[in-house]
DNA sequence: GTCTATAAACAGATAGAC
DNA sequence: GTCTATCTGTTTATAGAC
């Protein structure tokens, strides 16, 4: 007997991805546990049944949730360029690219709202999607980047200070994303915009640019 | 009819500090939703109807929760000395001073590792505490650090590029902690230990110098 | 103050009609 | 494939014994 499930095309689309969509929704708001299948059933437009139907269980939906998110993340925040830079400010180039479009993905596009949230519990709750996030999204971006950091500071790509500041260069994007309800009210802003997120952007860049300059004096 | 929710002093103790001590732990752990009544009276030795009695029901437990580890937070990351710093020198050690006790609080202790989840939890979440842990703890907090800030790199504390640069500054060091599974897997860690937290902190450090170093100069 | 028993609502999973 | 009805277990809140 084959079951949708195992059927790698998305042949049915139309119920099985509302529920992907609702799941999405409601799991990166309300969080696992905080979400019941009637409420996704419901915001689906569809039953109960459907979601043992099409994922098995609620915690299969949830798995495919976190595969789906992971799958569009990466699209959002762009592919690695194929060849590598030439130079120090070529690297430092893309690094600033880099954190400009994870920035505004993250924080100023209403769009990926559902599927940031979604990653930002799963990973603060370490969660039962937190695997794959961390194998086809963060293991390989933060990779990337490390590369990019060696070439531009001249430190080499897997010690763990450069290890570190990557963290620390990503982490600061992902905290605005994080603690946006904190930073919104201390800032007197009025809901996260794309403005507020280049702001953001200009400022994490501004640091970059200050913490790559002096990198090779020391 | 008077309540022990409304009495100030800590009367009975035993029963109350050992219900406290157990929400902070599984509501930080699980979430909010995620954490029974009954688990909670469980680990507290305890029955479900004292939740009732001593907090009214569960909602205001986690409410006196809030307020119980912005207290202890604002202790463990010490108070502001009372006198401004004298020199831009002094403030930049001082910010030197003050991240590596957030850091290190954050990370290295495992005695505030249940208060610093449920801060976590809320923030994320934006649950029913944020508002106490916002005013009493994050709000004051942030300003102090805007105006060693200032005093440090001889821009306005009110400035939006200054508190944009704080909230970078401070949610670097929030960030290795809520991002700690994925960072302790990419550094092949082995939990969060002091030494852990010391590097961070030594890399955070690091980059404030060069950043405040060269502030001057735009 | 402490504890037990119970009520009323809700959860996820599933069998089976269509 | 879709949907309904129902089973089983768990949730918080509460009434009342001690």
């Amino acid at each position: 007997m084959k079951t949708p499930e195992q059927t790698d095309p998305d042949a049915p689309r139309s119920t099985r991805t509302a529920l992907l969509a609702a799941g999405i929704h409601l799991f990166g708001k309300k969080g696992y546990i905080g979400t019941s299948t009637r409420e996704i059933a419901h915001r689906a437009n569809t039953n109960i049944g459907s979601i043992a139907y099409h994922f098995g269980s609620k915690e299969g939906l949830h798995q495919a949730c976190g595969a789906e998110i992971s799958r569009r993340i990466r699209e959002g925040i762009g592919t690695p360029e194929a060849s590598a830079p030439s130079s120090p400010e070529a690297a430092r180039t893309r690094l600033e690219t880099t954190i400009r479009a994870f920035v505004m993905f993250l924080n100023g596009s209403r769009h990926a709202d559902d599927v940031v949230s979604f990653m930002v519990q799963e990973l603060g709750t370490k969660g039962p999607a937190f695997e794959i996030i961390y194998e086809t999204l963060i293991e390989p971006k933060h990779r990337e980047i490390c590369q990019l950091w060696s070439t531009a500071s001249g430190q080499p790509a897997d010690s763990e200070s450069v290890k570190l500041a990557v963290f620390a260069f990503l982490g600061q994007s992902l905290y605005f994303r994080i603690g946006r309800e904190a930073v919104n009210r201390r800032m007197g802003w009025d809901g996260s915009t794309p403005e507020n997120a280049a702001m953001i952007a200009n400022i994490l860049i501004t640091n970059l640019r200050k913490i790559l300059n002096e990198e090779p004096n020391e």
